[in-house]
DNA sequence: TAGATTGTTAATCGATTAACAATC
DNA sequence: TAGATTGTTAATCGATTAACAATC
C-alpha cells in the first residue's frame, strides 16, 4: 500500500472538499477548480486544500487548478466510497429510524442491511429496506454476513452491552449516536457522535461569551 | 468580564470532564477526583486536564485532588447549563422527533420550546412538551419570545432558507442538523453537526486502513 | 514526616501558514 | 509571453507533553 496514513482531520478535510464539489457540480457543470475557490468557500488555507489533495496523489495544473472529477474520483477511491459498506443499526427510536430512512448513506457506498430493537412490537416493520429485528438474532447476524459496522442509537444504558455483542462477533467498526462513552479493544474503531459537544459551544455562546476560532 | 475566552476545544474538554464526573457520581459517591484519574479515563493528558480546570478558576488540593461537586459546578457556570436557554426546533421529521424526545436537554439548561414544520398534518401534534407549530409562524415567535438559539433539522435543501428567517428575526445562534453549509452574518454562531465526517474516518477505517490518532 | 498531587514553566510536537521558484 | 496557480520548503503558530518545585 503506496498510500500513506491519514489522520482524521485530513480524512474529514477531504470529506468536505468532496461534498462541496458534488454541491457546486450540482448547480452547475464545472471542469476545473482552484485550491483557492476550495479554500474560500470552506474557510480553510489554500495550502492546506492543495497538501491534502497531494496526499491522495492529485496533481494540480498550473493557472488551471485541478479536474473536479479526479478530485472527486480520488477521494470516494482514498475514503472507499466506492466499496459497499454493510451496516447494521441497532435501536429502531426516533433516532435509528431517523438515520434508517437518511436516503444520502447510499452515496458514500454505506447500506444499513437490517435493524435491530428490543421492542417486540416493533419487529417486523420494514424502514427503508430493512426489516426490524429482535436483538436476539443481533450476534449471529453480524458474524454470519460479516458485518463490518454496527450503528448504536440505542439509550445509553444498553450501549455498552450492544457493544460487546457486536465486538464478540467481529464487528470492525461502531458508530456511537448514544451519549455514552464504550469501552472496545482497540483493533475496533470507535466514532462517538458527541451531540453534546454541539452544546457545550452554543450554550457558551449564548452566555454572551465569544469563543475564538 | 475576568475570565478569558475558552476555545472551542477547551469548551469540549470541559463538557467531557462534566459528563464523565456525572457518570462516576452516579454509579458511586465521590467526593474528591485527581486530574490522573479523569485523564485516564478520558484518554487525555493529566496536564492538560489541570490546565483546563485552572482556566476556569478551580484550585486543586496537593495530594488530594479536585472536590468533584467544585468540578461540576464550575463547569456548569462557565458553559452556561445553569442559566435556562429557549431554542426553537426546525423541521419535525424523524431526527427532529429524536432530539425533541431526548431528556437528556433539560440537564444543560436547554428548553426546546416550539416546533416548527410546513407539513399540515402535523401541526398541532404535542411532542415531549412542545406543540408543532407552522414554519409561517416562526419569525414572529423567535422575535417575540427573543429565542436565541434554532436547531434545523429540515432537508438541507430549505436549511438555507430557514437559516436566513432565523437571523432576520434576531436568532443569536443555529445548531444545524442538516448536511449543508449555512451563511449567516458573523454575529450569528453556527455549529454544525458534520454527521458525514463520521462516516469518512469510519470507511476509511473498514477499507482497511487505520488511521492514526 | 514522606509522598502523592498540584500549578506552572519549558520543551516538544504537529498542524497551519507564508514564501517562492517551477509550471502551464 | 505574462500571469495565475501549483508543489514544496521554511517559518510560524498553537496545542500538547514533560519536568519539577511547591503544596497539602
Amino acid at each position: 500500500m503506496g498510500v500513506p496514513q491519514l489522520s482524521r482531520r485530513v480524512l474529514q478535510r477531504l470529506m468536505r472538499y468532496y461534498r462541496f464539489l458534488v454541491e457546486v457540480t450540482a448547480k452547475r457543470p464545472v471542469r476545473t477548480i482552484t485550491s483557492g475557490e476550495i479554500a474560500e468557500a470552506l474557510e480553510i488555507d489554500a495550502t492546506q486544500v492543495r497538501k491534502d489533495l497531494g496526499a491522495i496523489g492529485l496533481i494540480g495544473l498550473g493557472r488551471v487548478g485541478f479536474d473536479v472529477c479526479e478530485i472527486c474520483r480520488a477521494i470516494r477511491t482514498t475514503l472507499g466510497f466506492d466499496q459497499r459498506h454493510e451496516a447494521v443499526l441497532i435501536g429502531a427510536g426516533h433516532l435509528g429510524l431517523a438515520l434508517l430512512n437518511y436516503p444520502g448513506f447510499a452515496t458514500f457506498g454505506l447500506d444499513i442491511v437490517a435493524a435491530f430493537d428490543v421492542d417486540r412490537r416493533k419487529l417486523g416493520r420494514t424502514i427503508g429496506s430493512c426489516r426490524i429485528r429482535s436483538v436476539d438474532t443481533l450476534g449471529s447476524f453480524i458474524r454470519q454476513r460479516r458485518v463490518p459496522l454496527a450503528m448504536i442509537t440505542t439509550p445509553a444504558e444498553v450501549a455498552q452491552q450492544v457493544t460487546d455483542l457486536c465486538v464478540a462477533n467481529g464487528i470492525k467498526a461502531i458508530w456511537n449516536f448514544s451519549p455514552t462513552q464504550l469501552t472496545v479493544p482497540k483493533r475496533v474503531l470507535v466514532y462517538h457522535e458527541h451531540i453534546s459537544l454541539g452544546l457545550s459551544v452554543l450554550a457558551y455562546h449564548m452566555n454572551g461569551r465569544v469563543s475564538p476560532a
